[in-house]
RNA sequence: GCGAGUGUAGCUCAGUUGGUUAGAGCGCCAGAUUGUGGCUCUGGAGGUCAUCGGUUCGAUUCCGAUUACUCGCCCCA
């Protein structure tokens, strides 16, 4: 029997119903916010993401699901969105007329071990605010991310928030914290070792209990900030409070793709059932520069949909009953039985045909099928022009079943669906 | 890439200290109920006990390898 490869999953029943309600939502603030949508290709040349997140990004180095086409060429199935709508703004010319911003969402490929609320396949929802940096536009962003989370059911999470500073700072910053570590190096551990040398800043958020320990008596980036910088993130943050944000500082906050400058930020879940990140962003001064664009900065985030979708209750999900079964009682009516269903379909109620069995099995069927009320069509009926109209999930005997005439059974089912 | 756990019916899982026909609940099919689903009762179908090899008179059980899934680590959504 065939499965799915490891680390993609069939998305069906309740699940596809969550995916497009967390969709639906997202689009609709989405909306309100000013962003339009985009769709860009799966697969991009390699090149988009290893420029753009970082060589040295485990991303990158050891998590791309990349090919050599026909034509000889590496091409790559997208590990993130950013870097396909930055390529796609300077393709399409887009950045013409600033400020931009949009949405997408879709699927995204990482070559790691799968285990709880992480896939091979899985899919993002990601906006991109680009060209207009102001602390205005990053606590509106946050702010909007927030109400998405609100909108879908889920309260339970807190807002981290860091800022990584501009060039100098990071400079500065690094240089200071390898200063700092070298010291300790002998008790890093040997992840963090290489780190030293490789992406320090990574070492912070390392959950290694030792590296924890040395990292909690290292400088801290926010000593660090330019002027500038510094400003920039505490208007972010009063922003933040005066929208009623809940968000906590956190000067370990380090994203694990390179492009990240100035505010960065994830969304962290206070649920048991998944207490781990569902998304984050930050912003992001050269990437545009990157693919050719102008030099203009933006910024965004992503949620990831399975992890959202983790903290949804299954049982509000289900498929609602709300279809008509038409059950003729032997094949005799099955011909008149197929009449009135166009009726119905014309009239816009859902409806099935169950011909299949004797009429106590149909009956199972319909139920099976979550159907509400079931128009049962025998020979009286045939003869009489009626149908027998049973509502199912009705308990009061002398309302569960009635006659009606053939001709007022459409609008007689607008009344009680 | 590393570590741990699990693999028995469609699903959730018992069980066999190594021995004839491997069980339960749920689900499915049929009947009681040939013009009425849910509740109840009766019967039925469905298993190469993950795969391959080893030990043994005999392996679903013990051992080894493989594989799949799950959960951790690294890292991330």
């Amino acid at each position: 029997m065939f499965r799915p490869i490891r680390g993609m999953k069939d998305l069906y029943g309740s699940d596809i119903n969550k995916y497009n309600f967390i969709i639906e939502q997202a689009r609709h603030i989405g909306e309100k916010y000013g962003y339009s949508q985009i769709s860009t290709p799966i697969v991009e040349q390699t090149d988009v993401f290893q420029r753009s997140i970082g060589d040295e990004t485990d991303v990158v180095s050891k998590e791309m699901y990349s090919f050599v086409d026909k034509g000889g060429e590496s091409i790559t199935l997208r590990p993130e969105g950013t870097a396909g709508v930055m390529r796609a703004i300077v393709s399409e010319s887009m950045a013409q007329s600033l400020p931009i911003k949009l949405m997408y969402y879709g699927e995204m490929f990482r070559y790691d071990r799968p285990q709880k609320g992480r896939y091979r396949q899985f899919h993002q929802l990601g906006f991109e605010h680009i060209g207009d940096k102001s602390p205005y536009t990053d606590a509106l962003l946050i702010s909007m991310a927030s109400e998405i989370l609100n909108s879908i059911g889920i309260f339970g999470f807190k807002v981290l928030i860091n800022s990584l500073g501009d060039d100098e700072t990071r400079e500065s910053y690094t240089k200071g914290l390898v200063k700092y570590l070298s010291r300790h190096e002998e008790n890093l551990s040997e992840d963090s070792k290489k780190r030293l040398t490789k992406n320090p800043l990574r070492i912070l958020d390392s959950k290694d209990s030792k590296d924890k320990e040395i990292c909690s008596m290292a400088p801290i980036i926010t000593d660090y900030l330019s002027k500038e910088s510094g400003q920039y993130f505490e208007k972010v943050c009063a922003l933040l409070d005066d929208y009623g944000v809940n968000f906590e500082i956190d000067n370990f906050l380090v994203r694990g793709l390179d492009y990240y400058s100035e505010t960065a930020f994830e969304f962290k879940s206070t649920s048991e059932e998944y207490g781990d990140s569902v998304g984050g962003g930050g912003r992001y001064d050269k990437l545009l520069k990157i693919f050719g664009g102008p030099d203009v900065s933006g910024i965004g985030f992503a949620f990831g949909i399975e992890r959202l979708m983790m903290l949804l209750d299954d049982s509000k999900f289900q498929n609602k009953a709300k279809k008509v079964a038409v059950v003729p009682v032997s094949e005799d009516e099955n011909d008149t039985a197929f009449q009135l269903l166009k009726t119905l379909y014309d009239a816009d109620i859902p409806a099935e045909f169950i011909h299949n069995g004797n009429l106590s099995k149909k009956m199972k069927i319909a139920d099976r099928m979550n159907c509400g009320i079931a128009l049962i069509l025998g020979e009286d009926e045939c003869e009489n022009e009626t149908v027998t109209v049973k509502l199912m999930n009705c308990d009061d005997k002398s309302k569960k079943t009635q006659t009606v005439a053939r001709n007022d059974i459409a609008s007689f089912l607008k009344h009680s669906l």
